[in-house]
DNA sequence: TCTCAGGCACTAT
DNA sequence: ATAGTGCCTGAG
C-alpha cells in the first residue's frame, strides 16, 4: 500500500479560499480550511497556509496537475498589469488579491453552466453537488466522500427526469442533449480547444441551452480563452455606468469594447470586476 | 402569495 | 436584427 500523493506548492499572489469561492467554479465543498473537490478525475483536499498550498489527493494525482489547475503556472503580475489601463481597474486590482483563473475540465465547466441560466450561485453550486453525487462516481480522500459529474455517457442515460430530479428545472433537457453531443463526438473538446476563439464559440453553441454568455464562460474557465468576455447582467451593468456614461449598451457591443480596451486578458479584468460589484455592490462602479 | 435570479430558445415583428 | 415571453425552483 504505498502513501497517497501529497506535497507542498509555493504559491504567490494567490488567495485559495476567494478563488474557489467566486463563483468561477461549482462543486468544491469546505470543511474548516479545508476544500474537498476533484481535479481532472481524481479527488484531492487542499488548503492554504499563508503563501503554500497543501495538498494531498487520490493514487495518480501530480503536483504539477495541482499547480496547472489553480492556474499558479500564470504570470498574475503581468496579466494583471495589462489590464489595469485606468483608474477604475486600478482600483479594481487594488481591492481584489489573489484571484486567479482556473483550468477547469471541460465537461464539468459546461454542466456547471448550462445550469447558470436564470439561475442564482448557491443554486448552481447545490445542483451540481447532487448530479455528482446521485449519479456521479464516488472518491474517498481523508475520510470524506466526493463525487465527481457521471461521465457524458452516463448522465446522458440518466435522463431527462434524472436531471429534473437533481434540481436542474428546465435546463434538464439541456445536460441531456450535451451530454449525447459528448459521447457521440458531435461536440468534441479536443476541436474546441484546436479552433480560434470565434470559431471555438460558435461550435459550443451548437449546444442547445449555451448562448453567448455560457460559451464564453466555458471558453474562458475551462479553456484558458482570456479574451473571452463572459457579460452577465451584473458586468452589463458595471460597464455600463463606468464606461458608457449609465448608457443602455448591447452586450455585443460590450464584448467589442472589452477586447479593445482590457486587451487579450480581458477575462481576467471580467473576473476581477465581476468579484468586486459582487462584494461592494454594483453602484461602486461609478 | 409573489417576485425574481450570474440566460436561452422560440416566436412575432 | 430586435423585442417580448415562458421556463424549474426555492429563498426572501
Amino acid at each position: 500500500m504505498s502513501q497517497l500523493p501529497r506535497g507542498i506548492l509555493e504559491a504567490h499572489d494567490f488567495n485559495l479560499a476567494l478563488t474557489l469561492e467566486c463563483g468561477q467554479v461549482f462543486g468544491w465543498h469546505k470543511y474548516d480550511d479545508f476544500y474537498f473537490g476533484i481535479i481532472g478525475d481524481l479527488a484531492v483536499e487542499l488548503e492554504q497556509q499563508a503563501s503554500r498550498i497543501r495538498f494531498s489527493g487520490e493514487s495518480g494525482l501530480e503536483a504539477s496537475d495541482v499547480r496547472h489547475y489553480l492556474g499558479l503556472d500564470d504570470d498574475l503580475g503581468a496579466i494583471l498589469a495589462s489590464v489595469a489601463v485606468d483608474p477604475f481597474m486600478e482600483r479594481v486590482l487594488t481591492s481584489v488579491k489573489g484571484l486567479r483563473l482556473l483550468k477547469q475540465e471541460p465537461w464539468h465547466c459546461l454542466c456547471s453552466y448550462l445550469l447558470s441560466s436564470s439561475n442564482r450561485v448557491e443554486r448552481i453550486d447545490k445542483t451540481v453537488k447532487e448530479i455528482a453525487r446521485r449519479w456521479g462516481r464516488r472518491h474517498g480522500i481523508d475520510g470524506h466522500d466526493v463525487y465527481s459529474l457521471p461521465e457524458p455517457a452516463d448522465l446522458a442515460a440518466c435522463g431527462e427526469s434524472g436531471m429534473r430530479s437533481c434540481g436542474a428545472g428546465f435546463r434538464a433537457p439541456y445536460l441531456v442533449q450535451a451530454a449525447q453531443m459528448v459521447a457521440d463526438g458531435a461536440l468534441d473538446f479536443d476541436l474546441v480547444r484546436s479552433l480560434p476563439y470565434e470559431e471555438a464559440k460558435s461550435i459550443l453553441m451548437t449546444v442547445k441551452g449555451v448562448g453567448d454568455k455560457i460559451a464564453d464562460c466555458v471558453l474562458l474557465f475551462a479553456f484558458s480563452r482570456y479574451e473571452a468576455f463572459p457579460v452577465d447582467v451584473w458586468i452589463k451593468k458595471a460597464i455600463e455606468q463606468v464606461y458608457f456614461g449609465s448608457k443602455k449598451v448591447n452586450n455585443k457591443e460590450i464584448r467589442r469594447f472589452a477586447r479593445e480596451h482590457f486587451g487579450p486578458y480581458a477575462g481576467y479584468a471580467q473576473e476581477y470586476i465581476y468579484h468586486y460589484i459582487r462584494t461592494y455592490g454594483p453602484e461602486v462602479a461609478a
